[in-house]
DNA sequence: GTGAAAGCGCTAACAT
DNA sequence: ATGTTAGCGCTTTCAC
């Protein structure tokens, strides 16, 4: 069924036909009842290439995921942040494109995008420091937000993203309240902009602390089991080895634990693990959180805010900055299961 | 720069840049280079949508990735293989469109997609035993894959499936074969055709040997971290709990883990756990295998495989339905860590 | 308030 | 081997 079919079925033009399922003011609000009945009744869908072709549009919003030349690894955070996104999308009618490309091949991904235009927008995923890829999408006038944030200048871009800092800092200052002295941090590489922000926190909290950080339990790499695993087997194997984790996504906090565990060190009885990754989302709506996970990014949420806000920016045509900061909830008490003292 | 600018650049009419672009054959091959040249000087791209509305295709696929209702959940396996298949169609110079959508609206996407001609071919995910999808999409026409199977007649339609069933057989049995005798099952969803398979083996592998399975140590449900923690934990707590897990997913063996440890249990002392799940994907090439890690079920190449099938199929425009089951490894030897005896 | 006609960028018959 | 023309399904002037 197509417009045209639909506008004769009607005994109407199409051009009529098309203000009224448009919402177009001038149209009689009668006949408007009258075509919107009738294109639900024969299932009509107006065809999205033959509108974009029209309007200059696509009504789709890209997403590239870049992926680990080395590792081939998909940060798993990525499927709940698509879903939030995926949700607002769908709500407004819009497709997602998917383009999951070796990090060596983003900046040709962006510019086929480009010229293609196969996207009205672009939301741009694990900005590194000072990301190459904002003046592009700059230059290149194509609206995006960042999902994190790219450099030390962050107003002149859009982006939505979590207070890795404050969020590192304070589980570092539980820690400390708990009596730990020695802490380790399990850090994801540290050109992403958000290994440095976290860093920094668990810095500033032993500066405020007037402790000073061991060089040897701060480590960063790709996130990995194994690299969780091996890093945390060489601090636990030191005679002064740390009394606690703070780690950087859920995927290496399970080598950690096994480490923990092959340690002969169980855990409940001098080492705690605290994890900064959106966890919550494998678990049923109010489930108990898991013992070692004790501070919260809904990531799933920041799919949706960053999707909200680019159909917000292409809709008003105003490419001027918008910025949202998501603070992050400890979760303690009841539900958090046992940290330890040291 | 679009195919108009191009064509009066080079002299030539629309035609016949297009058709050297397309790689027609009637086209002198000195114009097609001298085409193909200039469409790289000045970094021409077609419009997919003008091209999908004159050909009536869209070189698009579409993923329609259900998400649980309840939980909000996203089964972190998609990832590693939308990363697979996304890599088979930017080779063929394919988008992919996602749907990330409740189980309850999953009819009206596929409806949409159809009646929008967004896609030319979908993949099926998550599939149910005996799921309605496969007999909506055949009546809407879509070519489509299904990545798994979705009933006992497995030969009507398209598929790529692993052998859920032979794989969670042969866990057992490596388990009977260290002497385990009590071995729990914890599974996914039983409607789902995956979840029913792998029991199917779980159970196969008991007759025989002429064990009979404790109902008690087989369960099912949504495939969450605390699933695996209440239900392991559970079972832990009897005097005659079992001492080995065989667990369906990754994000549940992390749930099990953590009630062996709490139940004081240490892994290398009493209780062995397999998981099947592609946990490869997470580590390193070459890096050692997890301790808990033994059955291997490359999701990545699952997505490869379904991707190239679904092109293929759309290319050869023959719907004759294909299948290919993929066998899994058992991890073993060296890199596997110890899988302990009863 | 409605309609006719042009045009978005491309491909595909049908010439030549 | 190349060009001319019509048309894919929609929106958007412009006219009434």
């Amino acid at each position: 069924m197509n417009l045209k079919e639909l506008s004769t079925i009607l005994n109407l033009s199409q051009t009529t036909v098309s203000r009224a399922l448009n919402d177009y003011p001038e149209v009689k609000e009668a006949t408007r009842q009258r075509v919107k009945a009738a294109a639900i009744a024969h299932n009509y869908r107006a065809n999205p290439r033959a509108k974009g072709l029209a309007t200059g549009r696509s009504m789709a919003i890209g997403h590239v995921i870049p992926i680990s030349t080395r590792h081939e690894i998909v940060n798993p955070v990525f499927a709940d942040f698509i879903a939030g996104a995926g949700e607002i999308y769908s709500r407004n009618d819009h497709d997602m494109l998917l383009s999951v490309v070796s990090d060596i091949d983003e900046e040709r991904t962006y510019r086929q995008l480009a010229a293609k235009a196969s996207v009205d927008g672009v939301i741009v995923h694990g900005p590194r420091g000072n990301d190459p890829r904002i003046k592009l999408l700059k230059s290149l006038g194509i609206p995006f937000v960042v999902h994190g944030r790219a450099s030390s200048d962050d107003t002149d871009y859009s982006w939505v993203d979590v207070n890795n800092r404050r969020s590192f800092e304070r589980a570092a200052n539980l820690l400390f309240d708990l009596g730990h002295t020695k802490i380790a941090l399990i850090n994801g590489l540290e050109f992403m902009d958000f290994a440095r922000r976290r860093k920094e926190g668990f810095l500033a909290a032993h500066t405020s602390r007037r402790f000073v950080a061991n060089p040897d339990f701060m480590v960063s790499d790709e996130m990995t089991e194994d690299f969780g695993y091996q890093s945390a087997r060489d601090m636990l194997a030191r005679a002064d080895g740390p009394t606690a984790f703070i780690v950087s996504s859920m995927i290496m906090a399970i080598g950690v634990r096994r480490a923990i565990w092959d340690a002969g060190k169980i855990m409940g009885q001098n080492v705690s693990v605290i994890i900064h990754d959106d966890v919550l989302s494998y678990l049923p709506n109010g489930a108990e959180i898991p013992l070692f996970t004790a501070t919260k990014s809904s990531v799933h949420q920041a799919g949706r805010l960053c999707a909200q806000m680019l159909l917000d920016i292409i809709a008003s045509n105003d490419q001027t900055p918008r910025q949202t900061l998501l603070e992050t909830e400890l979760m303690l008490g009841e539900s958090t299961g046992p940290l330890l003292k040291a």
